[in-house]
RNA sequence: GGAGGAGUGCCCGAGUGGCUAAAGGGGACGGACUGUAAAUCCGUUGGCUAUGCCUACGUUGGUUCGAAUCCAACCUCCUCCA
């Protein structure tokens, strides 16, 4: 195993070297043989995600800034969208089955996806990177022919060791054989990308090792040399799994989390993680990376900002994240508003008055009424500036500010600005 | 195959008939302090069309005016014996 942001100095090709320096590297299934392909010339290399979200989350960032990085330096990426294998459900590491998604739903989720991947990977010209979609070949398979062709290259005996598995199978919960499946999938998945697009590298999260493994096998029994490269498991500082707010997921869409709620997001980095972050999520020069983690006491606070908005440029643009940046300058500098509404309601509803609590969580900030009521009874929500600590407060045209808009904030960090229309 | 122990909210864990939406801790969120950080202190922590209703103590059924708590069957985990 690879320690993860350790310059390796036997290296020779840059792409791996600076993967490694970046932090962006868990485990390989052949470290060496890998760096000489990438030495060699450019490879094509694939990642792939399941739509069973409306969007994909900061999780998702390190495979797709992997690739990033891949492409970057001269190599050619593929992003498979799992519009077959979300039919059926990666069960890995999960102790129950994942509810099965409608196609309509699959669908509508690919789509959205589809418009963040776009943002990360350069899909342009002849040259740019490939999106495809794994149901493309995994719903032209005939089933005897499937178990004919792949079904008798794995061994029950073998797919049951795999860690992924493992728990579920101690714990005597069921693992169906649809799910059981799923690793033969995504191993087609990577011999079709090779047979097609000469595709002879998968990144994936740690958890798709067992996956990933499978795949460069079955390559193996196609006499094919596959390689598979894992990014590491992100967690912060406090040791917990990143990527969590109070209401859920830090989403990659705009529509799922605005983008100036993603650059909040990176500037309340922990200090401690400030370092770890600017090499994994932004491209910025080592050596800058390197100045910025060395800062010290409130000086940190630019670092986080940098982060921030270079975060936000690569998912966003660099039009949002300069928006955010002085949004947030802004808003925490003095008394200063958001000028740009983050959320509309229509106009209508406030003939009738619009109760404080649903607007609040109708602007993201409570997964419930109920949560609303401790946050507006705690006193942490204030409207135009103004604590509110009556839930039944309800909000009429009256309670509009300038230019018929709404600020809202919950807490010191959560702000909204609703316009009506 | 036999004997015993266990399964509680996001997690750990107390609770052996009404005072239990369930002690305590962790986590998370809000407040104070600060640097939109950390640490610390205080508060909150199932849902709802809300002086009430619904859901929840492995599953299903039963006893009872009333069950996380008693009974039965089942499922799972742990320990010991064979």
């Amino acid at each position: 195993m690879i320690e993860a942001g350790k310059p390796a100095t036997k290296l020779k090709s840059e792409a791996l070297a600076v993967l490694l320096e970046r932090g962006l590297v868990h485990q390989s299934t052949d470290l060496e043989a890998l760096d000489k392909r990438l030495n060699d010339g450019p490879i094509t290399a694939y990642a792939g995600f399941d739509a069973t979200a409306a969007s994909l989350h900061v999780g998702h960032l390190m495979p797709l800034m992997t690739l990033r990085w891949l492409q970057r330096l001269g190599h050619r990426p593929i992003v498979v969208l799992g519009g077959g294998t979300s039919q059926v459900g990666d069960p890995s590491f999960r102790n129950d089955a994942r509810p099965l998604l409608e196609e309509r739903q699959i669908a509508a989720n690919m789509a959205t996806i589809r418009r963040s991947v776009e943002r990360l990977v350069d899909m342009d010209g002849p040259e740019g990177a490939l999106l495809v979609d794994n149901a493309e070949w995994l719903n032209e398979f005939r089933f005897l022919e499937f178990l004919r062709d792949y079904g008798s290259q794995f061994t029950v005996n073998r797919m049951m060791t795999f860690d992924s598995v493992k728990s579920r199978l101690d714990a005597q919960m069921p693992l169906t054989i649809l799910e059981f499946c799923y690793m033969m999938l995504q191993a087609v998945d990577f011999l079709e990308l090779a047979k097609r697009h000469d595709c002879v590298l998968q990144v994936g999260g740690s958890d798709q090792w067992g996956n990933i493994v499978n795949g460069v096998e079955l390559g193996r029994r196609d006499g094919r040399k596959l390689h598979g490269l894992t990014v590491p498991l992100l967690t912060t500082a406090n040791g917990s799994k990143m990527g969590k707010t109070a209401v859920g997921a830090v989403w990659l869409h705009p529509e799922h989390l605005s983008p100036f709620g993603f650059w909040q997001f990176w500037r309340n980095t922990a200090d401690a993680d400030v370092g770890k972050f600017l090499r994994l999520f932004t491209e910025l020069p080592m050596r800058e990376v390197e100045r910025l983690s060395e800062l010290q006491g409130a000086e940190l606070n630019e670092a986080k900002k940098i982060l921030a908005t270079q975060v936000t440029a690569i998912v966003h643009g660099p039009e949002e994240a300069r928006v955010a940046l002085e949004q947030g300058d802004a808003l925490f500098s003095g008394d200063a508003e958001l000028t740009e509404p983050t959320h509309t309601m229509a106009l209508s509803v406030l003939a009738e008055g619009v109760g404080l609590l649903e607007l609040v969580v109708a602007s993201g900030f409570a997964a419930s009424n109920g949560e609303a009521r401790r946050l507006v009874e705690g006193g942490g929500v204030r409207l135009n500036n103004r604590v509110v600590d009556d839930a039944r407060r309800r909000i009429s045209s009256g309670d509009l500010g300038a230019n018929d808009r709404l600020s809202l904030s919950v807490g010191k960090r959560r702000k909204a600005l609703i316009g009506f229309e």
